[in-house]
This record gives structure tokens, sequence and C-alpha cells, in this order.
DNA sequence: CCTACCGATCGGTAGG
DNA sequence: CCTACCGATCGGTAGG
């Protein structure tokens, strides 16, 4: 008859504030000390709610590869649309991810060498799957003459790496919405810059 | 009548090492110790040569930014030339300068949030205005008609973006070599993947 | 959830 | 360039 204790929350609040940690300062140069304080609590108390901070960083890195298969998958699900279509909207799924939480994204991104094997390994490998995906899109779309590039593989590289760069300076409060920034993406990489 | 003291070479050499291990592992996850045995010194006496560990960070970040500089002033400094055309020039010199030493771009991109004040508002504000170079050169180019873009300033960092994630997965032994990924990186930027 | 503490390791220095 | 060492801080644990 005792009350559900809360700590469902208060794990995920240090998830959430190691999270801005990690972005900000790094995960190496984050203290559990630091974190215990942001978060209103002694240091080693932190440890009633999480085994480590590894753990914290395992959860963060593959929660968020979770979300960008669920988001790519959604994209792409309507197979009988144009392939340059559905590329579009795994672009915009993409960058619907990272915008969500870019604190959470730039984890992903940076911080996952931080793991220990053999989550590395894994990671490496669930990362690689995401990167075939898009690969694939691209492969198809060649393929079926809609898109042209000498070089599918190279060109999913490529076009990942510029949305990977935008929680390096997308601001939730800046003058273009995710949507916005989704479309021109997705709009530039797919038109070019030339006239 | 003393011999010169190779400690430049052992300087250039401390260095490289802590470039290399930067890479792998991030600043504050590198200890001085683990540099010292990499270069077959005991821990006290890299400071003969070397005045602190962000000492080290701070000529390698610099030191990029310069190059950098030195690369897109030459390639732009044709100005008579069509903006598309130096365009295409600075984007086969920034690749050079990332290619040339993967670990030391990956160090002057990612690294440099590690530097302590006045030393990182400095280092913000030069890659601002390296930036700022390729946002001109986007603006003159679409204002002459010869690139077509809604934003250029958004596309300025779109541009670096994709060039800036190179260090991550280029391997000097690959298949393609710097001066094919320059050529293909611009191709695929000014002309996009659509047909 | 706190207090008190562990062994390990950190960046850096003194003295030679 | 080494030996010996400094104070500080690290991630994590025991016991309550």
């Amino acid at each position: 008859m005792t009350a559900l204790p809360p700590t469902r929350s208060r794990k995920a609040q240090i998830d959430g504030t190691a999270t801005a940690l990690f972005h900000a300062r790094g995960f190496a140069a984050t203290s559990m000390r630091e974190l215990a304080t942001a978060v209103g609590l002694e240091a080693g108390s932190l440890y009633s709610h999480v085994r480590s901070k590894e753990e914290i960083l395992h959860r963060v890195c593959f929660g968020l590869a979770e979300e960008f298969f669920t988001a790519f998958d959604a994209a792409t699900a309507a197979t009988q649309q144009p392939v340059a279509q559905q590329l579009r909207q795994a672009i915009e799924a993409h960058v619907g991810v990272l915008t969500r939480d870019v604190a959470a994204s730039s984890v992903f991104l940076h911080e996952w060498r931080h793991l220990s094997e053999p989550a590395r390994t894994e990671f490496v490998a669930l990362r690689d799957r995401y990167e075939a995906g898009f690969r694939a899109l691209i492969q198809q779309g060649t393929a079926a003459g809609e898109l042209r590039c000498p070089d599918p593989v190279f060109a999913a590289l490529t076009l990942l790496a510029s949305l990977n760069w935008l929680p390096t300076w997308y601001r939730p409060d800046g003058r273009l919405s995710p949507e916005d920034i989704a479309h021109r993406l997705a709009e530039q990489l797919l038109s070019g810059l030339a006239n």
C-alpha cells in the first residue's frame, strides 16, 4: 500500500540533464558530481537511480538510434510512391528527430565512441544499417532514373553529413522552423545550388 | 658551441601524437600520461616541451584555422573568374586541408570547445569569419545569377556541413583520392541529386 | 536519498 | 629528461 516511488521521473530527469551536460561539455568532461548538483542530489545518490555514467550514455545513444529507425520506416512505408519522394520524406523525418532533441542527437552523433565494448561495436552496426537505408533509397532512385549520381555510396554519405551538422547550429528559437529547415535541406540536396 | 637541442622536432612530435589521441579519444579523455607513453617519455618530462595540455589544443586549433584561411584565400584570389568557379575551388581547397590531416581537422572541428576563455571566443570568431567567406561567395554568385538559392546563409551552412563530416569517414587508403572526393562533392553540391 | 569514504587517476611541479 | 611527489578530483560503494 506504499505510494509508487517517483523514481521513473527521477531517472528520466537524470537522463535528460545528463544529455544536456554531455552535449555541452562532452561525456568525458562531465562529472557525476556536476550531474548530481544539476538535478539537486548528492553525488552518491545518483546511483540509486542509475547504475553507472556509461549506462546513461548507452540509453541515450540506443534510444536515439531507435527513434531514427522508427522515423525512417514511417517515412518510407509508402513504397508505391516515387523513390525521390520517399527520400524527401526520409530527409524530413531525419531532420524531425534531430530538431526534436538537439542535445540527445548531438550525443548520439558524437559521444557514442565513449561506449565500451561490446556496446560500441553494436552501436556502429546500427548506425551503418541506418546509413544503408538511405543508400538503398538513393540506389533505387538512380536505377529508376529519378536521381542521377555517379556514386550512391558517396551520395548517401554526403547527404547524411549535411543533415548531421544541424545540431551544431540549430536553435529552437531561430527564424526557421524545423519544417522549413527540412524542406530547404531536401530542396538544396536534391536540386543543387547551380543555376 | 653546444649543439642545437632537438626540442623543435620533439615538440612537433608531441603535438602530432597529441592530435592523433585527441582525435581518437577526445581531448578530455586523453591523459598526459598516455601522451607521454606514446612519445616515449615520462609524464613529467612533457612539460619541458609544452606548457600545458590546453596549450597543445590551442596550437592545433589555431594552426588549422590558419591553414583553412590560407587555402581559401589562394582558391579565391582570381576574382575575375566566375564566382561559381571560385566556389568550386574553395570547396576543393577546404577538402584539401581536411584530407591532408584528418586528425588535426577533427580536433579543429570538434575539440575546440575545450579551450578556455578567452581563446574559445577568439576561435569561434575565426570560424565565423571563415564561414562568412563562403557565405559571401554564395551571395555574389546568387546576385550574378550563377547560383540559385533561396537563402545564402542557409546554403553556406549546409555546404560546409557536408564537407566537415568528411574527417569522420575519410581514410587516406580508401578508393577515392582527395581530388576525386573534392570534385564529386563540388559537383553534387552544385548540381544536386535530382534528375 | 545522504554521509563518509575507497582506490585510482588526473594535470602539473620541484629538484636535480 | 627522470624521480618523486602535490592537491584535486574522478567514478563508484557501504551502511544506514
